[in-house]
DNA sequence: CTGTTAGCGCTTTCAT
DNA sequence: ATGAAAGCGCTAACAG
């Protein structure tokens, strides 16, 4: 193994100077095609590196990435998100990035309609996109594959799309789990109140669709005889829930196990608590904060996480390595599915608490 | 917000020139004390972090690092430790950096006396240790410590040291959350078979005997009544384990739930299915491709993971950033305890399957 | 003990 | 279209 290979040694080998090598390598324009191709035949010889440690001192250039996602409050899931975006822009804080974020409503298919509209209308070199609704953001994502503007997705992935990446868990198989970690808590016959969120002009969110299909699917595989109890939940409309709440409680005899398979399972838990209905086995979805003071109490048996900090801090790397270095890029991204108990969840690393 | 401040700009503050700047920041020496303090003060007012982008590339400085840990053959556990170690020395390709791995038989304690003494007659700039017998790795601090070199502990910490830094899993909550976990999966009054691994000239490792006590503190705490055997574990004389085993199926009547404080959770898995034992359930440590391939197969019900990539990774990088940068350092760094299962086994990340 | 300076490899600007 | 050169901020060698 020699010495690493520079551009100098490139443009020596290609004859010509460094700086037409840096044009080639950028796609700059300004390069004869001569030169051109005798710095391409030089570049499949050699596996050049470029020293980011170099390159990131001498950027100049600035880029503008816009954020898209649902709107979020403090310890909820989607900020999270933001703040592993937030950190990854804080490791290349050399590189001058312009961010810009835009959030709407995930239980409003208007409100996600006209932020994208407005999105689709702005100058950018990069998107990160937070999708929810399958309709509209396939619309924006045309609109962009058009402007050749690349994106990335987190959380989920939608179809008929071409990202330039996606960081998401895969929710079937979360829901797969989910049903195994449940069923194994409860004794055989034991009913099972799912929890899903309704929404405003449109079904429901594409990950809790793939989440509560994994669920069935587990039951039926393993010809397990709960009955299931899928109940609606509103975000938006908080004192519905008291209703479905209370009649799913007194129409059964036995207290069923709960699963909620979105990141709302705190407000069932404190249902349960102040209503004094004890002995419920709940698996959740999402390390929110509230989500794990009610995991702490007990209230709540199993947290499933998803890595928002992870998703975030990947997408918005991914991006800038492709858009600074060309660096080549890895469509899918699973990311991990953590089981947290009361037991392990002191130890689960988020990037509050010091990372990568 | 105002520009990052650079070395020139304390320089000038301090009325001196950038080298002497330097010298201090580096602790090289050759400073008056007039100079050193007026450096020092500027230094508390303003919040100087260097350019590790800069530093990088004209570092000149080799360093000498050694790393001892147990012997460790393909896809077990201390071979992870060693892939994030390399991974951080990677990471820092541009850091002249000679290390050497010196390796002891865990099962041992001869062979750990005799390593360590060999290492503490080397010239080394830092080291990094994966202890598992106590009273040698005390031996070793206290010549470390008196020759001012500073050491990392991975995958346990030892009392009565001085470390730099330690990354471990918090062992008592681990074996604390084992017992939760597998008491969920059987009836109230199953045996539960724990095994051990057993050493020559020594008690078992300190991880063990930590695990071991929160296992049974749970039982107690929970007024659990289950039975536990405890069953001794030979991995140097691997035939006497037939024997513990065939005792242990032929003398109980029902089958006893199984958990193996150490990673060598698949020679049992083995052993089960060479007899066509069924129905056991097994919670093992670590995530060997051994005993991954038993989570698959469906003979281990729970793997624990400790994150040992993330270990070694960490454990070296928070060198090599101390050494150089002297980046101030954080004692203790407890790591995940993540809770694997046939469902999510596929997506946990290992340094081998893209990472930090 | 201290200031000055070369050099790291890449990006970008400016002549040509 | 192309080469030359400045500049990024830090490290380490060197001269004084």
């Amino acid at each position: 193994m020699h010495r690493k290979i520079r551009i100098v040694d490139i443009a020596k080998m290609a004859g010509v100077s460094k700086g037409t090598v840096d044009r080639v390598l950028h796609n700059r324009g300004s390069v004869s095609d001569a030169a051109r191709i005798a710095i391409e035949k030089v570049l499949e010889q050699v596996n050049y590196k470029p020293n980011i440690h170099v390159s990131a001192i001498s950027l100049k250039r600035r880029y503008k990435i816009i954020v898209t996602t649902p709107e979020f409050s403090p310890g909820a899931y989607w900020e999270s998100i933001h703040n592993g975006i937030r950190h990854a822009l804080e490791e290349y804080e050399n590189v001058k990035v312009d961010y810009q974020v835009f959030t709407y409503n995930q239980y409003d298919v208007y409100s996600c309609r006209e932020t994208f509209e407005k999105i689709a209308g702005i100058e950018m070199d990069a998107l990160i996109i937070g999708p929810t609704f399958n309709e509209e953001t396939v619309n924006l994502c045309k609109k962009l594959d058009d402007r050749d503007i690349p994106y990335i997705f987190v959380d989920s992935t939608i179809e008929d799309t071409s990202p330039l990446a996606f960081f998401s868990a895969d929710h079937y198989v979360c829901g797969f789990m989910i049903a195994k970690l449940i069923t194994s808590l409860i004794p055989a016959h034991t009913n099972i109140a799912i929890f899903q969120a309704v929404r405003t002009g449109d079904r429901s969110a594409n990950t809790t669709i793939l989440r509560k299909k994994g669920f069935t699917d587990y039951l039926e595989k393993n010809r397990c005889s709960n009955l299931i109890l899928s109940i609606p939940f509103s975000v938006t409309e908080p004192e519905d829930n008291e209703m479905y709440l209370s009649h799913l409680f007194h129409s059964q005899k036995d207290i069923p196990a709960i699963v909620v398979l979105n990141s709302r399972g705190n407000y069932i838990a404190n249902y349960l608590a102040n209503n004094h209905i004890e002995g419920v086995k709940m698996i959740c979805m999402d390390l929110t904060t509230a989500n794990i003071e009610a995991l702490k109490k007990g209230q709540i048996e199993y947290l499933i996480g998803q890595e928002p900090e992870y998703q975030g801090f990947y997408a918005m790397k991914t991006m800038l390595e492709y858009l600074i270095f060309k660096k080549p890029v890895e469509r899918q991204n699973y990311v991990q599915l953590d089981i947290l108990t009361r037991e392990n969840i002191d130890f689960y690393k988020s990037f509050n608490n010091i990372m990568y």
